[in-house]
DNA sequence: GTTAGGG
DNA sequence: CCCTAAC
């Protein structure tokens, strides 16, 4: 069957066609594309201070300069996301990884971006337990019928991924000092089941993934089932997730190795929350006695050259207050991050401000210098040097869901039940819905971990409690799924698989790049080919998204006129024979 | 269940 | 990414 479109496309790739003949295409195109502006539009910008030695490194040189002023110059915003985790497990602290970004700095402003840490840049950092599964690699040209079942597509090792952040506790849940106004009948019961956002973000497009160095096996709720075509089924229309067995092909499991990203996850609500505010967000930091040893941390800017008389300090962790949020169930994911995202910028901005504790003693002098509060180079009993967050007033921050008064495009995706509990229900269901998550290793330590307690206050008028009436609403469970951009990785992936397969056989891709995301069906792999083709013959400044490299696209449009044409020939032959042997034909259908 | 293509 | 027709 050929289509005249094929004959059209191979004319697109010999430019015998204008790049824009076809319409419909670029006007289907509109609606995705706005979508993706007003997500990141909306997108603000977290950036909290942090681990950024650069910045929390005091260049100044004076030792008079006042505490006042050190805390102003250096609250800064940097380009890392935030590490959610919870209050009480005082766990060790994450190493400061993510020690770039100095031209991203915002003070007290919003920069757009996500709570995902995407860091781009060559990071040498101190992640211990992460490797960078990265690996160069260019990519032959397009050779049907010469490719190694062994190739790994290569991937552009430009961008890292890091999964270590700053340690931002966000927990959202009743206080104990302040009233929560709550709306609904469950929420008044105080439904505190958690959501713990995992900060990457599906939004986001990754290049290359940091994954834990130790592959342990996390255990998986949902016992891979045998019918391959049954659990697809259930990928693509739950978050249904699957084991993966060893595979002892290698490009099977290419895709999972380098790209696995998952919007949240959940664990199962503790009841404490921190009494003591100060305590809670206490910004650990570290100081680094002034000398001329370079410190042992790599990277760029990040070196701890000091002069005499300077102070280095490095906040290694950071916490923020408690925050309250209200958002209706149907809420996007990505609407909550920016909610979150927002509180904590608010939170950062004017809502609270920096105190500063030295062993123990809380230094209110603001005009006291460093030098006389005990902060000196000389001082080695400075390891217990304090920053916290302060609340300036005693209420916490209450957040409705309309915080920039933008609607939600997307739906939470629900699981089977279409109830919202399920989701957040406890730690049993994460396989489920975060299947084959390296990162998702209860084995791991805290510091890689990136949690978000959270505590819905349930508001929707599908409160959680309504767990019995499922059957009606489960058809409108079938939201629609959340936008996943795919990556310049996966791109590399499909983009070798089609090389190989095809274009008529997006199973096959599946099966062989895709298999272990789980979130990407045949369909999706099907539809990003179709788009690629079509970005791959528009012009790079029509292109919108993450830039797909040109040699990608090169060979997109290769392998899609080669394997049109071999459609095309093969449909002639077809043709062919039936008309050279109409009559085995008949006689054929004679003999049936 | 897959594939192809419009929406 | 969804939907549907066609196989």
């Amino acid at each position: 069957m050929v289509s005249h479109k094929c004959v059209e496309q191979v004319g697109y790739k010999d430019s015998l066609l204008p790049p824009n003949a076809r319409a419909p295409r670029s006007a289907r195109r509109r609606s995705i594309e706005k979508t993706v502006v007003s997500e990141d539009d909306n997108m603000f910008a977290i950036d909290l201070l942090a681990t950024v030695a650069g910045h929390l490194s005091f260049e100044s040189g004076s030792s008079l300069m006042s505490v006042d002023k050190l805390i102003e110059d250096h609250r800064v915003v940097t380009q890392n996301s935030v590490k959610m985790e919870f209050p009480e497990e005082d766990t060790p602290l994450m190493p400061p990884v993510a020690l770039l970004s100095q031209d991203n700095s915002y003070q007290g402003s919003l920069s757009p971006c996500g709570f995902s840490s995407v860091i781009n840049g060559k990071v040498e950092d101190e992640a211990e337990g992460f490797s960078y599964s990265g690996g160069g690699g260019g990519s032959d040209a397009f050779q049907v019928g010469n490719f190694s079942e062994d190739v790994k597509p290569g991937i552009d090792g430009e961008a890292v991924v890091l999964d270590a952040r700053p340690n931002v506790v966000v927990s959202l849940g009743s206080s104990s000092r302040t009233e929560v106004p709550s709306i609904g009948n469950c929420a008044s019961h105080g439904v505190r089941d958690d959501v713990n956002l995992f900060s990457r973000d599906d939004d986001e497009n990754f290049s290359g993934y940091i994954r834990p160095r130790v592959t342990k096996n996390s255990p998986r709720t949902v016992p891979r089932i045998g019918d391959r075509r049954i659990r697809k089924i259930l990928a693509s229309r739950h978050w249904k997730g699957s084991s993966r067995h060893a595979d002892t092909k290698p490009w099977r499991n290419y895709y999972s190795q380098h790209q696995k990203s998952y919007p949240i996850k959940k664990r199962k609500y503790f009841d404490h929350i921190s009494d003591s505010m100060t305590d809670d967000y206490r910004l650990r930091t570290k100081m680094h006695r002034g000398s001329r040893k370079v410190s042992s941390m790599k990277g760029h800017g990040t070196s701890f050259v000091s002069s005499d008389s300077h102070v280095k300090l490095r906040i290694k962790s950071f916490r923020v207050p408690e925050l309250f949020i209200e958002i209706p169930e149907d809420a996007t994911v990505g609407s909550l991050k920016r909610m979150v995202m927002e509180a904590v910028s608010t939170l950062l901005s004017d809502g609270h401000r920096v105190g500063l504790m030295v062993q123990g003693k809380k230094v209110r002098d603001d005009n006291k210098t460093l030098h006389q509060t005990g902060i000196s180079q000389d001082n080695t009993q400075l390891d217990s040097l304090d920053f916290s967050l302060e609340p300036s007033s005693e209420l916490p921050q209450l957040l409705t869901s309309h915080p920039s008064g933008h609607a939600y495009e997307e739906v939470l995706p629900v699981c089977e039940t279409a109830t919202l509990d399920n989701v957040l229900g406890s730690d049993h269901h994460d396989a489920a819905l975060f299947p084959s998550d390296p990162l998702d290793n209860n084995n791991m330590t805290e510091d890689s971990k990136a949690m978000f307690p959270v505590v819905l206050t349930e508001l929707s008028p599908r409160p959680l409690c309504r767990t019995s009436k499922k059957s009606e609403q489960q058809q409108q469970a079938a939201q629609r799924r959340i936008r996943r951009p795919f990556s310049v990785t996966e791109v590399e992936a499909l983009v070798q698989a089609v090389e190989k397969l095809g274009t008529g056989r997006w199973r096959d891709v599946k099966v062989r790049a895709f298999e272990d995301a789980d979130h990407r069906t045949y369909v999706d792999l099907k539809d990003k080919w179709k788009t690629l083709v079509h970005t791959a013959k528009i012009s790079p400044q029509q292109r919108r998204g993450e830039p797909v490299p040109q040699e990608l696209l090169d060979r997109v449009l290769n392998a899609h006129g080669y394997w049109t044409q071999q459609q095309m020939q093969l449909q002639q032959n077809v043709d062919k024979q039936q008309q050279e042997t109409p009559p085995q034909i008949e006689d054929t259908l004679l003999l049936n």
